[in-house]
DNA sequence: ATCCAGGAAT
DNA sequence: ATTCCGGGAT
């Protein structure tokens, strides 16, 4: 495998070609790249920005977050999902606060061991904001590897393996190799696309063993399918969330209920209930007399 | 329908 | 190892 020959092309394009990002100012602080993974998780770069520079102008320290309620940011989410990671960037907010001295640690234990920081987010961190040599494998990076190494269509379930296959790609000097991890994602994200790759820009088409081998159709069938949206508990649960983000305080129970539930369709009050219920349980939603409201 | 800068709970 | 967890875009 041409090992440097994909870094060195990969890092060439990215210099050229990488969006303009607010989080990858050299001078940006390690905290506003913390908050950035949080809302990266799962979410495009195009719903994150406005967020993240509303986030970083009222929270610009961790301490500044930690000093204020957890529903306050749960509600500065918004719309962004997966609510939970609000109140884990709050506590994680905490935690630096007491554990840390209010600055974000650099070692990677430290960061795994904050709250919603997991194998992805630490290294991200870690290399991101800290300059380390670490791979940071995402979904995207994942996809380039399948592709570009393996010669197959798509990646299969997450594996510690992945981590050993970008380490081998990863160049020797700390500075060059975070620039890959950011390079490969980016690849993964608007170039190397699940759906359609655009491999007419592809800077290591050359490279690449699946277009070379002629895009064999060898998709792992591995992958697990998503439930779908439509009519779910998820969807209950972010209709209950947004009526308590609209709210100015606590909500009657029953109006939350309601809530719950489609506007057309019949409702499902076994569901309302459970969505109230689990979010109580997550902590995303707390009892204040016989009404409910943020925490 | 499928995907997305994942992580926690089980 | 599976399941759950939002919501927007294609």
């Amino acid at each position: 495998m041409d090992r440097t020959g994909i870094a060195d092309e990969l890092n060439a394009w990215f210099s050229r070609e990488a969006r303009p990002l607010p989080w990858r100012d050299p001078e940006i602080s390690p905290w506003a790249v913390l908050v950035s993974e949080f809302m990266l998780q799962q979410t495009q770069v195009e719903r994150v920005l406005p967020r993240w520079v509303a986030w970083m102008e009222r929270w610009p320290t961790p301490s500044a977050l930690a000093a204020d309620p957890p529903g306050e940011a749960v509600r500065a989410w918004d719309r962004l999902g997966y609510p939970r990671r609000a109140l884990w960037l709050h506590q994680a907010a905490v935690e630096i606060t007491e554990r840390h001295g209010d600055q974000v640690p650099s070692d990677i234990d430290a960061l795994l061991a904050l709250t919603g920081v997991g194998p992805y987010t630490a290294r991200a961190v870690a290399t991101f904001a800290f300059g380390e040599r670490h791979p940071v494998v995402d979904t995207n990076t994942r996809r380039v590897i399948a592709r570009a190494v393996h010669g197959r269509a798509a990646a299969g379930m997450p594996a510690a393996r992945d981590l050993d296959d970008m380490a081998e790609l990863l160049p020797n000097t700390p500075a060059a190799a975070a620039v890959f991890n950011a390079a490969a994602m980016e690849l993964g994200a608007i170039v190397c696309t699940a759906r359609a790759p655009r491999c007419g820009v592809c800077p290591i088409a050359q490279l690449c063993e699946w277009r070379g081998s002629g895009y064999p159709e060898n998709a792992p069938t591995k992958r697990p399918k998503q439930a779908r949206f439509e009519g779910s508990d998820r969807q209950a649960r972010g209709r209950v969330m947004a009526a308590l983000r609209a709210a100015e305080g606590p909500v009657a129970r029953a109006e939350l209920l309601a809530a719950a539930v489609s506007d057309v369709g019949p409702g499902d009050s076994a569901q309302a209930e459970r969505a109230v219920a689990s979010l109580l349980s997550d902590g995303l939603v707390v009892v204040t007399g016989d009404a409910l409201r943020l925490p």
